[in-house]
DNA sequence: TTCGTCCTGACACATTTGTGCCAAAATCAT
DNA sequence: ATGATTTTGGCACAAATGTGTCAGGACGAA
């Protein structure tokens, strides 16, 4: 893991214009402002981005890559809890925000790059620049959204209805995902996956 | 169900208080704007506030009383997928992001008391008084940290540890819930339930 | 009180899901 | 190309969960 200061690389600037097409009220001297104290950080295959139990001291937004999030139980099994493509915040929202451990780690499933920022550099622009309020409003209201959707698929869909959902929904993430890293995420063993694939094949 | 118009009630100003104790930053004058298009709902046990496939014209805050939301499917079978207890929002917020209809049912387990803002005068609100966006950000992240841990649970727990953390966390939500009605909200049959409940009491 | 309704725990049985293991197939690095 | 590693599907068996039903008890309304 190799991590680099801001030197306005190519990196930063997919981030910036990812900020002003959420919120495009913000001027370019507010974005190059907050640009100022951004890194870079490059990951190989399977390199750990964050290591559970580690407290976040900064925010992370994939530009490049495939992270996945995986909670690990007292008898070292791992579950995927979320996958990370690019163009997405890459840390646990809800720990970050309280500056508690993140209960997950995540791991580069593919080679990446990372863009950080620090927290306290969040909470300044949040004060310096009042629309920043706005943008970081939409970034949580379209998380929470999708979020609530896959919550309430865990308790009114069952297993076979969410991994049809999820081909569906997302088939460019299906193909770079193996079955044994998707079964978790989907809530069931990989051995029920596997029947539920087996099923489908003959389906169609 | 019977509405009135905003008349300066009790309900109201328990609901600027609540608003006033997120975000302190805001005004009397800009919480007595807010509160000029305020409508408040008095609600029987067993009433209907949001019915599914109904686009919610407006937001509601439950200042008294308990709802349950549901959802159901194609055999009429109901599955509880939220609880909304007295000082929290209750409607569907990804839909009502959208303007898109409602999948869930919102219905009184108990008395209850809504105080209503219509969608636009949210959208008012946080163009013409910018604390508000904040305010807005605050409530979506206090959302979205419930959320996460709830599907994070939904992932890594089984359905013992889940329920034994509900008792423990809302207890005084549990002593109003049924076990009919708690089981689907966990994630599981009535059945199951059951047997969770027989064996942790033989423990204890 | 009395009636009716709702809630709960229980049971038997069917079905689904999980566990542990293996071998074939695919993938990767050298 | 070759060997090592990973991924996948399959099998047998165990365990957990769902389905349908029932009766006793709690609760509320008249």
């Amino acid at each position: 893991m190799s991590k680099e200061l801001n030197q306005d690389t190519e990196e930063i600037q997919i981030y910036l214009k990812h900020i002003k097409q959420v919120c495009s009220e913000l001027t370019e001297e507010e974005l190059a402002k907050f640009s100022e104290k951004l890194t870079v950080t490059y990951l190989a295959k399977n390199d750990i981005y964050i290591t559970s139990g580690q407290i976040q001291k900064q925010g992370g937004y994939l530009v490049k890559g495939l992270i996945r999030a995986f909670h690990t139980d007292d008898f070292a099994n791992e579950k995927n809890i979320y996958f990370i493509p690019e163009n997405e915040y890459t840390f646990h929202y809800a720990s970050f925000m309280d500056k508690k451990p993140s209960p997950l780690t995540f791991q580069c499933l593919e080679p990446s790059i990372v863009v950080n920022f620090p927290m306290e550099h969040l909470h300044t622009a949040y004060l310096q620049i009042p629309k920043f309020e706005k943008y970081g409003r939409l970034i949580v209201e379209a998380k929470l959204k999708v979020q609530q959707e896959r919550l309430e698929s865990l308790l009114f869909q069952n297993a076979e209805q969410r991994y049809f959902d999820f081909v569906n929904q997302y088939p460019q993430l299906f193909n770079r995902i193996n079955v044994s890293q998707l079964c978790s995420y989907l809530g069931v063993e990989r051995q029920t996956l596997t029947r539920i694939r087996k099923k489908l094949s003959r389906v169609k």
